[in-house]
DNA sequence: CGTTAGCTTCTTTTT
DNA sequence: GAAGCTAACG
């Protein structure tokens, strides 16, 4: 089992030592077992949803350190997410004893590649304080490049030249290879925006997400010096959820395993969601054809999901045809059959289901974070949201807006960004008058031309314009104190750490108090960002007490959505059925099963391929221990119109003895429910004309309406939801707070 | 110079 | 129905 190939490898995993945390592999099933101890040479792990994948690779990774004296240092995991990093570390260390702080690099694609550029920046011709661009940034950049190249959006869109940027990317391929990527007739156009893109990147001292791995690939396949090193330090390399990995990805796990060989994948075919991203399945499919030699163990045993989830999911998924095909077996009960929950309107939907989730709660002492919602589109969340507030039940949404994302936290890293770097023009642009110090549109104007006129820095270009006082002489006054400023906070980034940088700009710049200092619900939010962004810097800084404010930004640029679910926290989960990879909980819900959302229409415009949404699917189901719920409403506004949807074709492709809709003797509420589907028109499925007057609120109800609620006190309605016993309102409280309040429980009453 | 009203687009998923 | 952008106004 352990062939040797030099003597660095791990050869005496034979020898005795192995009795001694044979512990360590006495709790595995076999084929886990094997996989864990088939330490030399590639292997395939094809491990079925809820196979005990994370315990292989944690176990495995303890093995290798312990049973066969490899230094944690040449160990390499790729995981999906930092937050699947993090959990491995730490199974990993309360598994065998080290040091703690021993360095395990555990950790994303993005995250190792930037570790590697920092050390390696030179010799790609970036500082070793560059910066990573996400999305936003990214954006903001290309319609720079567009406004230089005198184009408006009715010659180019933004979004999709991002879209053929990244794709390039991921495929390695230059401005000039566009050909079949960009729309024929504008590959010119397109090539000048990537090149110009690119040179912005570089003006910026910034690298894009796809650069960090590109630029590694990019050094390793030229510079075989810089590879032999890396090859050297990382002797062992894992990687898990492989059947999403890219070209990019493909390359640098090839490059880095060419001499010792030693690559370890994880994957299931079954799960690969991520082709849209760049995602390869035949990077999993043809492990075997690049490495012929490759082992292959499967893990089939499920130790997650009842009988009937189970069933229910691998009758779903032989309907795919790529697929090497697996039997995941559990020992457990048949459980539960799904339950379908149908509403007359996507309102109705979120009623049920929220009231599904507190019976759970209240008579199967379900804890509501042992419940998901999992949905195929952010914008699906919020009904769901609304129905939860308005019930008390605590959740927590994953996704939408990162927190990273907000404005006010934008601009404060920003901040630290350009004090990080001051050539990080992108930032310094947008917080250069923000809050207002009268350095406006024009003076900045002046200052950019100046700046590409003479191959400048936005930064240098401002030191620049004021020396030469090619500005009025006002302006040269603040720019001179802006600059003065930034001089200080550079200083006292030095000696001081992130967080009192922070407190110092807040302070210096009166940041908080530009919000002015009305009392309203948006300033009262921004405030509170700012200090939930002082917090979560205060306790990054806790964990990672040598961090500096390089690290802590890298760290904020590849923060994800999921990164942000704190599993201890009580409260429902809701999130993407993409965010629900690699979790498990009691009782799932998937929403919006119809047609053009679920398999989604643009998905399967854009590949062709009804497959991957059919995948997503299967993961949200075996995402599941116990139950698992799917709903659709006949009709649902988008686009803030009324569309009446077909319901999804997964729907049928379940086995219907164990799908069960959800019925009056069982659960008596549903009852109501089922006469407003009926009242509605819709109860058969058919689609008849939808009379307005059931989509509008009483009467007595009106915006604007003054309004007093016994115990929260008077308002005005600012918003009308719902109808009949659903009737949700809005009311801008006097004291200042909004509150939704179902109508159906609180006596309100009109005032004048 | 800064604000706002009205227009457009947008919803697929995210490292 | 919201967010982001432009154009026109104060």
């Amino acid at each position: 089992m352990c062939r040797s190939e030099d003597q660095r490898d791990a050869s005496d995993c034979k020898g005795p030592l192995r009795q001694v945390t044979s512990t360590l592999v006495s709790s595995l099933n076999p084929q886990q077992r094997e996989a864990v101890t088939t330490v030399n040479g590639p292997l395939l792990i094809i491990a079925g949803a809820g196979s005990g994948k994370t315990r292989v690779i944690t176990h495995r990774v303890a093995y290798l350190i312990v049973e066969c004296n490899v230094p944690a240092s040449s160990i390499f995991a790729v995981t999906f997410t930092n937050k699947a990093a993090e959990e491995m570390k730490h199974r990993i260390f309360a598994l065998i004893k080290l040091p703690s702080r021993t360095p395990l690099a555990i950790a994303t694609f993005h995250s190792l590649c930037a570790t590697i550029l920092r050390s390696e920046a030179h010799k790609v011709d970036l500082s070793n304080r560059f910066l990573i661009c996400d999305e936003a940034d990214q954006l903001t950049l290309i319609k720079e490049c567009c406004k230089l190249l005198k184009l408006t959006p009715d010659d180019v869109n933004p979004r999709h030249i991002r879209w053929i940027i990244n794709q390039a990317k991921i495929q390695m391929l230059g401005p000039s290879e566009l050909d079949g990527f960009a729309p024929a007739r504008q590959s010119d156009l397109y090539a000048q925006l990537y090149e110009l893109y690119q040179r912005k990147l570089r003006e910026n001292d910034a690298v894009d997400f796809e650069d960090l791995i590109l630029y590694v690939v990019r050094l390793f396949e030229s510079d075989s010096a810089t590879l032999t090193t890396y090859q050297n330090r990382y002797r062992y390399l894992l990687v898990d959820e492989y059947q999403d990995t890219n070209l990019l990805q493909y390359r640098l796990v090839k490059a880095l395993a060419a001499s010792h060989r030693n690559i370890c994948v994880v994957g299931d075919e079954d799960q690969s969601i991520y082709s849209w991203r760049g995602a390869k399945l035949s990077n999993l499919m043809d492990f075997q054809k690049i490495f012929p030699d490759a082992r292959l163990i499967r893990l089939e045993q499920n130790y997650r999901s009842t009988q009937n989830i189970l069933a229910a999911a691998a009758h779903l998924i032989k309907n795919n045809m790529q697929r090497f095909g697996k039997r995941l077996w559990t020992e457990r009960q048949n459980g539960h059959p799904l339950m379908l929950i149908i509403g007359a309107t996507e309102r109705d939907e979120a009623m049920l289901v929220v009231e599904a989730i507190e019976r759970l709660h209240s008579q199967e002492q379900i804890s509501y974070s042992q419940m998901a919602i999992f949905y195929r589109q952010n914008s699906l969340s919020r009904n769901f949201e609304d129905h939860l507030r308005a019930r008390n039940i605590p959740y927590q949404v994953i996704g939408g807006i990162r927190f990273y994302d907000r404005a006010e936290i934008k601009d404060l890293i920003a901040y630290l960004k350009v004090v990080a770097n001051p050539n990080a023009s992108l930032s310094l642009q947008r917080v250069l008058n923000k809050p207002r110090r009268g350095i406006g549109e024009r003076t900045l104007q002046q200052v950019s031309d100046f700046a590409h006129a003479h191959n400048l820095t936005l930064y240098h270009a401002l030191h620049q314009c004021c020396q030469d006082a090619r500005l009025p002489a006002a302006a040269i006054k603040k720019i001179n104190a802006f600059l003065d400023q930034l001089v200080h906070w550079q200083e006292r980034s030095k000696q001081r750490n992130p967080r009192q940088l922070l407190d110092a700009i807040l302070e210096d710049t009166g940041y908080i108090e530009s919000f002015g200092n009305e009392n309203s619900l948006e300033v009262l939010i921004k405030k509170d960002n700012v200090q939930e962004l002082q917090n979560a810097m205060q306790q990054y800084l806790q964990e990672h007490p040598l961090a500096s404010l390089e690290h802590y930004l890298e760290m904020v640029s590849l923060a994800t959505h999921i990164d942000e679910f704190d599993e201890q926290e009580e409260g429902v989960a809701l999130m993407t059925l993409h965010c629900a990879k690699g979790l498990e909980f009691r009782v799932v819900f998937i929403v919006g099963m119809e047609e053009p959302i679920f398999p989604n229409r643009r998905a399967i415009e854009d590949t062709g391929d009804i497959e991957e949404e059919r995948r997503l699917f299967y993961v949200g189901m075996t995402r599941a221990k116990d139950r698992v719920f799917l709903s659709r409403a006949d009709s649902r506004m988008a686009f803030g119109r009324v569309q009446w949807n077909v319901p999804s074709i997964f729907l049928r492709e379940l086995p219907t003895e164990l799908v069960k809709e959800l019925d009056d003797e069982e659960f008596t509420w549903v009852k109501n429910a089922r006469e407003a589907r009926r009242a509605h028109g819709t109860s058969g499925g058919c689609t008849k004309a939808l009379d307005p007057s059931r989509h509008t609120a009483p009467l007595s109800i009106t915006l604007g309406q003054r309004v007093r609620h016994p115990s929260l006190g008077d308002g005005t309605v600012v918003a009308v939801r719902g109808e009949g016993d659903a009737l949700i309102i809005s009311i801008q409280l006097d004291s200042g707070q909004q509150h939704d309040v179902l109508t159906k429980h609180a006596q309100i009453e009109h005032i004048t």
